[in-house]
DNA sequence: GATAGTGGTTTCCAAAAGGAAACTATAAAG
DNA sequence: CTTTATAGTTTCCTTTTGGAAACCACTATC
C-alpha cells in the first residue's frame, strides 16, 4: 500500500503546502483581498474605499493598507487638489493577484446559487 | 469625466464584490485555506493533518473541521480500527475550491522568486 | 499495571484583532 | 464663524483568536 503519508511528502506537495502559506502570508487578514478587489476594478481614493468595502473601520483601513503598500501590492499617490486627495491603485505586481480573485469571484457567485437552491428545496 | 465612482458601481462589480466576501465568509480564519490545501493532495487523519498544517494546534484543528464540514466541504469517517481513527477528506463540493487552491500556489511559488531575486540584488 | 497512540474536549490564560469615537489638520462653501 | 469634506491617527475598550496543558475514553503493547 502506497501510505497516505508517503503520498504527501512526496512530489512538490511540501512546496505547494509552503507556497499558499506564502500566499496567505500576504494575503492574511480579515480585510486585504476584500480591499485588492475592490481595487481590482480600478484606482479609489481612501473615502470611497472605506464605502467599498462595507464594515471597515477608517484604523483597519489604513493599518492594512499600509501592510500592502510595504508588499509593493498597492501604490499609494497624493493628489495636490483643494481637500488633499489620495489615490490607491494595485501596482502592476498586484494585479498579478487577478487570478486568484476570479476564481474567488467565481465560486463566490457558484456558491451563492448552490445556497438557494437548498433554500428552495428545503422550502418544498 | 466617467468618474471613478461610476464605474465600481456599474456592471457587476458590486456583485463581484459580494462574491468574494461569500468565499472569503467561508474560507475566512487562519487556517482553514491550509486544510483545505492539505486534504488536496488526500484524505488524512487528525494527526496527519496536524502535522502538514504547520503550528495549528489540537483545539482549532478541531473547531475549523468542524466548520468545514458544516460547510459541506470536509467529509469526517470513523474507520472501525483497533485504536480508533477518523479520515477526513475533501467532499466533492471542497475540490471545487481546487482552481482557487492552484492559484494560490501558482502565486506563492513566484512570489518566493521574486523575493529571492530581490535578496540577490541587494546583496550586490 | 504502566506506557503509548488514537481523537478529541475542556479549561485557563495571553495576545491579537477590531470597533467607536474623539481628535488633528487643511481648505472650501455657506 | 460654522459646517462639510478630505485623510488619516490615537485612545480606549471589547471580542476573537489561539496556544498549552490537563483530561477522557479506548486499545494494544510491554
Amino acid at each position: 500500500m502506497e501510505t497516505i503519508k508517503k503520498s504527501i511528502t512526496s512530489d512538490g506537495c511540501r512546496e505547494k503546502l509552503r507556497a499558499v502559506h506564502d500566499t496567505l502570508d500576504v494575503l492574511g487578514g480579515k480585510w486585504k483581498i476584500e480591499i485588492i478587489s475592490a481595487l481590482s476594478f480600478g484606482k479609489l481614493r481612501f473615502m470611497e474605499l472605506q464605502r467599498e468595502v462595507q464594515g471597515i473601520g477608517a484604523k483597519m483601513l489604513s493599518k492594512e493598507l499600509r501592510e500592502l503598500e510595504l508588499n509593493e501590492l498597492v501604490s499609494r499617490q497624493v493628489c495636490n487638489t483643494k481637500p488633499i486627495t489620495v489615490e490607491y491603485e494595485l501596482s502592476e505586481y498586484g494585479k498579478t493577484l487577478g487570478n486568484i480573485i476570479d476564481e474567488m469571484i467565481d465560486w463566490g457567485m457558484k456558491h451563492r446559487e448552490r445556497i438557494k437552491e437548498q433554500c428552495a428545496e428545503s422550502a418544498k
